[in-house]
This record gives C-alpha cells, sequence and structure tokens, in this order.
DNA sequence: CTGAAAGCGCTTACAG
DNA sequence: CTGAAAGCGCTTACAG
C-alpha cells in the first residue's frame, strides 16, 4: 500500500468513493457520513498523503501564506539586523502557525520591487513589513499595494494618511517613561542622543515623548544637550564626544536605542564620568546586550510577542475581511543599574 | 488598461497572440520573436502582471521554495533562539533569492510532525534543518523523509549512518584551536565545561578537538576538570562553583559555548579569580555578546554566511539532481582579552 | 516561430 | 449523503 505521490484519485480509488468525497472527508465536511470520513482519512494517513497545496491554492486562490518582508536598512558598517526583528520572527511565525499559516520570509532593500510581486502572484495571502526606515521613501509602494489591494500590516507608528494598516509602540510614551524616570531621580540635564526628525517617525515620537516630560516638569528641553545620531554604537560614542566638547554640563541622557546608550556609556567611561554617578542613562529596545553591559542599562522594552501576535492577527483580520484599525502597544521601562538608585513614581499627565 | 487580476490571457487577447506564446515569452525562450517577446514582457509589466505561482507550481511539479525548519531545543527558562541560527537565515534568505527560491520558516519542536508534510504537500521542493538537537531522537524522522525521497540538508556534522546530507562545522577542529591557543599560553590545567557525549554530536566534537590537542600536548586530560553543562549562563556559572569546590586547581577553561564561557567568567569574577590573570577563557560561537563582556571573549567562529550559502547551495544542487556531499566547514579562533598575551602558535598536528 | 490541446490536483456549485 | 463535471491558470509536448 505504498504509492510515490498519491492524490486525492489514489485515495477515492482505495476508498471506493468519489474523489470529490475525499477532498470533503479530508477537510473535514459534516456533510460527509462518519464512517466513511473516518475511512477515508485512515487511508489518506497511511499513504502518508497531504492535499497538493498548489492545487489547492490554485483553486481557491488562497495561499495560506504570509509574506514577512524584512528591511534591512543599515549604514553598511553594522550590517546586523536589529535583534528586535528577529524576537518577532519567532513570535510572528508561531502565532501564524497558530492561525494556519505559512509564514514566507524575505529580506528587501527599501528599494528593491518587493511591493507587487508576492499578492499579485498568489504567493502570499498579505505582507507584513517590518524594519525601520524611511515612510515618506516608500510611501509611493505603498499607495501602488493600497491600489492593488494588497492586504498589508506595516510595523510602526500610525502615520497620518498613510496607506494601509499599522501596528507599532507606542514610542511617544516609551519616551515620556524613559524621562520621567530620569527626572523622578532628580536630573535636570538630561541629553537626548538619537534622530529626531528626518525619514524616522518612531524616533521623532521617542524625543516628542522625552519633551513632554521635561515640559510636564518645567525643566527647560534644551537644544545644546541633543545630538543627532543614527542606530550604533559608533555613533553614540562620538555623539557624547561631541556633547563633553560643547561644554554643556549634564547629568542625564536618554538615547533613542540601546546600541547608541551602549556606546554612549563606553565614551562617558572613557572620558572619566561615572555611570550612573555623573551621569544616569537610558536606552530603548532592551536587547539581549542591555542587560550584560556595564553597569546594565536601564531601558525601555518593546514586547515581541504582543507585537508578532497583534502584526499576525491584525493581518489575518484584513485577509479574512474583517474590519481591522491601527494599533500601538504599551512599551515598558526595565530598569536596571544604569540609571542609579530606585527612582520616586511620578504621578503620570 | 487595467485588469484586476490579471492573466496570461488576458495578456495574449492584448497582445493578440496565443496564450502558449505568453507563457513562452515570460520565460524568455529563445522561440519566441524578440519583438513578439519585448511587445509581450511590455504588456505584463504594464498590467503588473506576474505569474501565478500555484497554477505554473501545479503544472512544473516545483514550488521553487526551500523550508527552513528550525528546532527551538531550549530548556524552558533561557527560550531564546541561538542567534547563530538568526543570522544564518538572513545569509540563507538571501542565498535562496540569488537561485530563484523562496524561503518558508517554520519553528519546530522536535517532537512535531514536521517531517512529512512539507513535500508531500508541494510547499517546499527541498528542507534545511536548521537546530542543535539529540540526532538520535528524530533519527526515525530523518528515515522517513529519506523513504519519502524527500530533499533535505541538516546543519550539523557528519554522523555515520544518517539519512541524508549534512553542513556544518568542523567542531572537532574548533575544539583542538581553542586548546592548542590555552596551551601556547603557557596553560596547562585546562577544565572543559559543556555536553560531551550525551544527544550533542556537535558538543562531543568539540571536546574530542580539545582532548586531541592536550594530548598531541602531552598534557594529561583530567577527568576530575570536565563538568557537563547545557547552553545557558546559569549552568556555567554553577559548573564553575562546582569546580572550585572540587579544589582542582585549573589555569585555563574551554566553554563549548559562549554562553557558558560567559556564565563561568562571572562565576569566576564572584569568586575572587581574575580573568585571564588565574585563568585563561575560550568560548564557542562567537555570539554578538561575546565582544562586548569583559573581558571581551576569545571564542571559536563560525561563519554565517559560509554556512548559510553552503546548506542553500547543497539544497539546491540535491532538488535539481546534482551529486551532493556533506561537507564541514572551518571554525576560526576569535582572539580576545579573556585568555591574555599573544599565543605563540604552536606548529599543527 | 506560433497555436490548439491536454492536464497538473484540487474545490465546489449543481443535481440527485 | 454522494457523484459527475467544471474550472482555477499555468506549461509543454505535438503539430504545423
Amino acid at each position: 500500500m505504498k504509492i510515490e505521490n498519491p492524490t486525492s484519485r489514489d485515495i477515492a480509488d482505495l476508498a471506493g468513493v468519489s474523489q470529490a468525497t475525499v477532498s470533503r472527508a479530508l477537510r473535514n465536511s459534516p456533510q460527509v457520513r462518519p464512517e466513511t470520513r473516518a475511512r477515508i482519512q485512515g487511508i489518506a494517513k497511511e499513504l502518508n498523503y497531504f492535499v497538493n497545496r498548489n492545487a489547492a491554492g490554485l483553486r481557491t486562490q488562497h495561499s495560506n501564506t504570509i509574506a514577512l518582508l524584512l528591511f534591512d536598512e543599515t549604514d553598511g558598517t553594522d550590517k546586523k539586523m536589529n535583534l528586535f526583528f528577529w524576537a518577532m520572527l519567532d513570535n510572528i511565525t508561531r502565532a501564524a502557525a497558530k492561525l494556519g499559516y505559512d509564514v514566507l520570509v524575505s529580506l528587501q532593500q527599501l528599494t528593491d520591487d518587493w511591493h507587487m510581486e508576492y499578492q499579485a502572484s498568489h504567493r502570499a495571502d498579505g505582507l507584513i513589513l517590518l524594519g525601520y526606515g524611511d515612510y515618506a521613501e516608500y510611501r509611493e509602494k505603498l499607495d501602488a499595494l493600497a491600489a492593488a489591494h494588497t492586504r498589508f500590516i506595516i510595523w510602526g507608528p500610525i502615520v497620518k494618511d498613510q496607506p494601509g494598516r499599522s501596528f507599532g509602540c507606542d514610542n511617544e510614551s516609551g519616551g515620556y517613561q524613559a524621562a520621567n524616570h530620569l527626572l523622578a531621580l532628580g536630573r535636570r540635564r538630561i541629553a537626548y542622543i538619537g534622530r529626531k526628525r528626518r525619514g524616522s517617525p518612531e524616533h521623532a515620537a521617542r524625543y516628542d515623548g522625552y519633551a513632554r516630560a521635561l515640559l510636564e516638569a518645567g525643566v527647560e528641553c534644551d537644544d545644546k544637550l541633543r545630538v543627532p545620531a543614527d542606530n550604533s554604537e559608533r555613533l553614540g560614542y562620538a555623539a557624547v564626544k561631541e556633547l563633553l566638547e560643547r561644554g554643556q554640563p549634564f547629568d542625564g541622557l536618554f538615547a533613542s536605542t540601546d546600541l547608541i546608550a551602549i556606546g554612549a556609556m563606553r565614551a562617558l567611561a572613557d572620558n572619566g564620568k561615572t555611570v550612573p554617578g555623573d551621569v544616569s542613562v537610558v536606552g530603548f529596545d532592551d536587547m539581549p546586550l542591555a542587560a550584560h553591559v556595564t553597569p546594565a542599562l536601564t531601558t525601555v522594552q518593546q514586547n515581541a510577542e504582543i507585537a508578532g501576535t497583534g502584526l499576525v492577527a491584525n493581518l489575518v483580520g484584513l485577509i479574512e475581511g474583517r474590519p481591522i484599525e491601527s494599533r500601538l502597544m504599551a512599551p515598558k521601562l526595565i530598569v536596571r543599574d544604569s540609571c542609579g538608585g530606585k527612582a520616586r513614581l511620578m504621578p503620570a499627565g
């Protein structure tokens, strides 16, 4: 009873029913008599039969596959994909599997022609777009996706008038929590290192939250304490050197990513400043490294499980025609050693 | 000239040729007259047409897709996927794309029923199995895969009589390099922390290389300096405590993974031992963390790019019917600060 | 160089 | 509850 590549017809012959009945039985159709169904499923199992996905997909026009498009936005020197995305991939795959979807992974450049192919070729029923990038740059592609009725979810902030739905982290709240923590520790000259505007809404939001916290506390938000930096240790290091050269005193530092914070801490140490003695430092991301540097970095954590599950749930909702709205999830401050003594919590708002 | 879901027939109508000619032209068949081909491709582009992969796959019996099966073999507490695998995923996707293959990712348990479905359902033309695990445990599944003529490549060592082909790292050579480095620094009481036999051929090979180096150098390979440990910081920490309690002096330490080494270094520091002053430490993996701990960890690096590219090349070779042999790639010692002064290289062999 | 035709293996109205 | 039939959109011998 071994058949090389069994089809539903082989099973039909063996079971003495029509091929249509086999198809119904394998899909657990209530139309099929229970005993018939059991017999057919038994034979299928014995033959190691699995429905040919190409045939089923051709017929139903569904692939039951999600395409995960990762943009590797790096500056060439630090060619590593953001670790948070790897953690999300893990959760995305699990969440998708639970809903009966496969995950196709593709690494892309923002400049690639990824946008149309996946759904048009029926390789995927929908897309998840993952990667920090300049939304303005690929705005045109998002428009094209929307025009082609492609289902997609963007990981990231809610951007006004942006086509499609997104799911992201409330970066503004994260920046607010970070700055508030520093304020609660008595810090008043709080520097900001990170991108502020151009090309990165998430970093802009982190800055906005930081600025709001300072404003609410009546603390000056001094432009001379702000240094732009992209996401790398090297640039965090350089930014602190720049700050020190400016001669502006500071006792707190909020970096828009952990990598920047880690580079910044190294620069502080190299210049005779202690952390948290002289300067309290907060990062953003909670990458695995954050817990292992010395001192361990206080940072704002994005929960990869909530992110992965949320992205998949929303995309599948879109695919299945349910109404889906863009959403933000709340980040969480993880207190470690880089800020010093336990903060007194300030009332929010 | 907008058609919702254009098919090759739509293009044929527009171009005034048969659907068969469209199919040929899109596949760049030399049979089609160049001008005709150009015209057809122009129309296809304008319509945003992409070949329906389900239909093409059904017809050709190829999916042009590789399934990447990741086994998450963790002890529950450290639920993180090995970072090396994430780096490989990156390289696997790129290598596959270059050869015209998509990558389907799935996280599995060794106990799951992953083994038969992917190829039988025509979702994938072949499998890459990635994950440290007990080969003996899933031997039965490998047999079933082979019996079903599934094409697959296993990431890992070459195991005698194991069905299928594998591609891995020469862990024996890595262990040999690590121990030789310690010997060249004058260390003679070199401890080993890691799994040795049960369920992990790669760790066993690392141990074997270590033992061979000691043997060749005429240094005793003392069982009392060996502590078994699975891959986690916690267990590395515990293993050093165990070693210290045994009261056996040691001046070198080879850990079978970086995580173990990092935990071990912390335990040494907590017990008043300096690294590399009192004890020189070598790890294995070169995870990103390794360069950032204090002191920076000397370790054995597996090149994720060679690994990813090799796995894909071999699998595609198998899929396309070329003869493929199992292979090992050479790991490389990365010297940092955890061993002390520059080693004098010993002649190999 | 091009076309007519078969067929890949399913799912699902339609009929009974 | 079951079967006969159509058709999803391609690729590829076969014929010219």
